[in-house]
Parts: C-alpha cells; structure tokens; sequence
DNA sequence: GAGTGGTCTAGACCACGCG
DNA sequence: GCGTGGTCTAGACCACTCA
C-alpha cells in the first residue's frame, strides 16, 4: 500500500553520494517478504509440521496485498520449506510427511513396486563423538578438530544389507545423540533430527562415483570385494544453506539403482 | 471475460445424466491456455530459438487476461519449455542456449572450474541402421524389429577418454541421421536434432549402476577391467512425454564424479 | 519512446475441508 | 457456513531492451 518498493525492509538503502560501483539491486516486494517469512522458519516462530498464518493474515502483518504474500509464499512451497493444502492452509514441509518421506534416497529397487513397503531396517554399526578431520570440517563449516559425532550404519532392504554409510553432524548442535535414537525411531532419519535436535534439511548436493568395496565394507554389504558400489557422497543443508551433516555412502547397485529426474 | 471456467477449451464436459463415477475433473482456465500454448510448441508454430508473441497479444487471442496467460507461460518455464527475457521477450527454449547447454549432462571434472571449457571431443565408433531389440523397442515404443538407428561414441575431455555410450533413435524420426552428422555437428547433440530434425528433448531419467567394464569397454575408456565405472542408462523424452532416445553410458569417475543437487 | 516482461494492487468468485 | 487456498480480472506502474 503505502510502503514503497524501496528497500525499506531490505536494508539495502542506495547510495545517494559516491560512484554506485554495484548495480542497485532493486529488490520487489514479494522477495522482502520471502525473506521475512524465511527468518520465521529459521527462529522457528512456526515449527515442522504446523501451519503458518493464512495468506491474509501476512498480508495484513506486513501491510501489502494478499496477491504479493501469495508470490512469496509460492516460491518458498517450490522450494519445499512450505506446504499448501487447499481449504486448510499453508504448512511448515517436514520429512515426516508421508507423501515425500525419504526426499533424498534416490536409490530405488530394481523390480517391483515404487518405493517398497519395507521401510529399511536400520543396523547402528558405531556412534561416538570424535574431533573432526580436516576434510570433514572443511566441509561442515568447521575449524579442525572441533566435536563431530559419527554415526556408522547399514540400512537393509527386504532383509538384505544395501546401504553402508557414514553420517558426521556437527558436535555441537547434535549434543547428546544416542546410537539408541539412531536405530529406534520412527520414521526418516531426518525427521527424527526436526523432532529432536530442531534442525531441517533443506537441500543437499550429492557427488557420484563407481568404486570397489574393501574387505571390511564388503562384508557389511554382504558382497565380495570385485563387486562394485555406487559411493555417494552428500552434503546437506538447513536453512541459509548452512552444511549440516555429511553423508559417504556406498549403495549396493546390483539389486537397486539410483535414480535421477532430469528436467 | 466472457468465456467462463467451463471446459469449453478441454473438452471435459461434466457429464449431466448418469452416475459422474469420476470427479468432474475441473480444471483452471490458465491450464488449459497452457495445453494451447503446449500444442503450438508441440506442432512447431514457433521454433527452438524464436519468440512466442507477447503476453498481451497470447491475452488477446485466447480471449483471458494477462495474468492468466502469465501463469500459463510461468508454469510452462518452470519446465524448461520456453525461456523468459524481461524487456525481450518470451522465447521456445533450446539445448543450443550457451546458458543451459548440456543441461542433461551430470557429470563434472573432480578438480577445478565448473563445466571447464573443454567442450568434449567426440569419437564416434558406430554409426548404424538396425532392427530395435526387445528391450529397446519396449523402452522407445515401438515394435520389436522396428528400424532403430544406433551410434556408439566416445567423449573425451582435454583429451582423456570419459564416457563411452550407445544411443538408439527411432529409425523413423531420424531418418538419414550419419556419422558424419553426429562428429561434426557444433555444441551439443541434442541442439542439433533439433536443427536437423526438429525434436526437441524435454526431460530425461537416468538409472546409475556401478559396474566393472569388459575388456573392449575398458580399452575404449583406456582404464582396466577392474576400474568400476558409472552406468547410466537415460532415457529422453520429448513433448508429450513420448520417449526418444535411449542412451547407455559408461562414465569414468577416476577423473570426474556425477553431480547431483537435491531438494 | 515504444514494447516486453515483472510487480503490485483490489476485488470477485470458485473449490475444498471441516465443523 | 465459514475460513483457507486457488483462480481470474483489470488496471497501474516499474525495469529492461532496443532502435
């Protein structure tokens, strides 16, 4: 209404003096108020699973018209941090939910059903607290040597052993975590994180490489050491695209594959 | 206007009589406009490359308002159909696009820029006419014994062998296709069938596998038999989801990984 | 300056879920 | 029947491109 499209809420005042070296970066309306709702999410004013105010209800708390929080909303439901449900309302996305539960598994059987009923059997191989590896840090956004709990597993298919992997999370925020969490609860492993440590998933990246097992991987996976793995490595992020966890794990290829949507 | 949100477009005319056993399927103005627009792009009314006429003339002719074709193209961009230059214009997309060319292809060097320069160099081993295999055929639609064209290739970066794979094509469609054509072509493959032979791919889906590579696999990629390599096995589709073309890749992933972003 | 896509508004009405 | 998201409209103005 009265607001403007200056960057009154952005902060992204334009310099009035000297050589304006950088574009102004003109920012519309219905980005401000993503980044607004986006700063919601975060401080988690409105937690996984709940529903956030109704379209009208934002517009009026930020003083603009339905149409503009409905853009901005829009692209946060593409982007999967919010759900709508028509006739009900707009909804924090959770990996609870049983429409998209297991978002990241690519890995897929080979014959048969989508997504086949067993709902993996987890094995905890290890779970301890140890000081991050160069590498690790590197990638979680921490200084060497800093707390990192490691979990070790391997996730069975029909009784049969098909992921082994390695998950670091950052010490500090995942204080506490139990190998008894790890293995008893329900569900995703990720929502387990949104449950207990308050902590989402947002995105993740994922590096693919073939490789041959070692002796003692190939026995996890109850393969020889000549059958070769899918390695995957993922790294994913909470909001802000902040890395919150890391992934390496090696995918049995010979009775699932992983499968990729290109678009 | 005066057309109202009745299926006049689609055809889907709630059944007045007898027991509706289906719901009536409604279905949004802008869905339909979108149909329309998929239809023109579908039977070649506006090339790869070229503009589509303006929003407001798209308004005029279908009888709606802007917003609504609006929404209709936005969708039609989130699929990667046609492309959105502000100030410009709206234009059918295109492989050839310097931004998005080998949109399809996952697969980057482990160290160093982004999609570095080198755009591959290929090799082509094969290049032949033949009748579709079962399992071809079944993944193309078409008959078994259906004439299907096959080309085997190499690409190599900055002169290392990466990826050796087979293409099948529908005889029909590509009719006359040679090697010549497939070795000599600028930029990406795919940019020249659609130059050449105006299909256009619009999606794809990949299955990866882990595999170790025979002996002539192996001396095509220069690495020995017992160096595990990606299998990738896609398969494109153009509009209306009609399969194309099906690719079975060996990648290399000494040297390079497949990239993957989730969310 | 004309034309294109992009933003924003205000208001009407529709489909859906639930009490 | 009410509240929610979803559709559609009409019109104003902004940002970008190009001649």
């Amino acid at each position: 209404m009265s607001s403007l499209p200056s960057p009154a809420l952005d902060g992204a005042a334009p310099a009035g003096g000297s050589a304006p070296s950088q574009a102004p970066a003109f920012s519309p309306l219905y980005q401000q108020i993503k980044g607004l709702i986006l700063h919601s999410l975060q401080h988690g004013e409105w937690k996984p699973g709940e529903a956030i105010p109704s379209e009208m209800e934002l517009a009026a708390r930020f003083r603009v018209s339905q149409g503009t929080v409905r853009k901005a909303i829009d692209e946060l439901a593409a982007e999967n941090l919010l759900t709508r449900r028509q006739g009900k309302g707009t909804f924090v996305a959770t990996h609870a939910e049983r429409q998209v539960q297991y978002r990241f598994l690519k890995l897929l059987p080979d014959s048969g059903d989508a997504r086949g009923e067993a709902p993996a059997q987890r094995t905890i191989l290890e779970c301890r607290r140890l000081r991050a590896a160069a590498d690790v840090a590197r990638a979680l956004a921490l200084r060497t040597g800093d707390a990192v709990i490691q979990v070790r597993r391997v996730l069975s298919f029909a009784g049969v052993p098909t992921i082994l992997e390695d998950i670091w999370l950052p010490g500090h925020t995942f204080k506490g975590l139990s190998a008894e969490q790890m293995a008893s609860h329900q569900g995703p492993t990720y929502a387990m994180f949104e449950l207990d440590f308050g902590v989402r998933m947002v995105r993740a990246e994922e590096k693919l490489r073939a490789v041959l097992p070692d002796e003692q991987q190939a026995q996890w996976l109850a393969i020889s050491t000549s059958t070769p793995v899918l390695s995957v490595e993922r790294l994913a992020y909470t909001y802000n695209d902040a890395p919150m966890e890391l992934r390496r794990g090696l995918y049995r290829t010979d009775t699932h594959h992983y499968h990729n949507a290109l678009s």
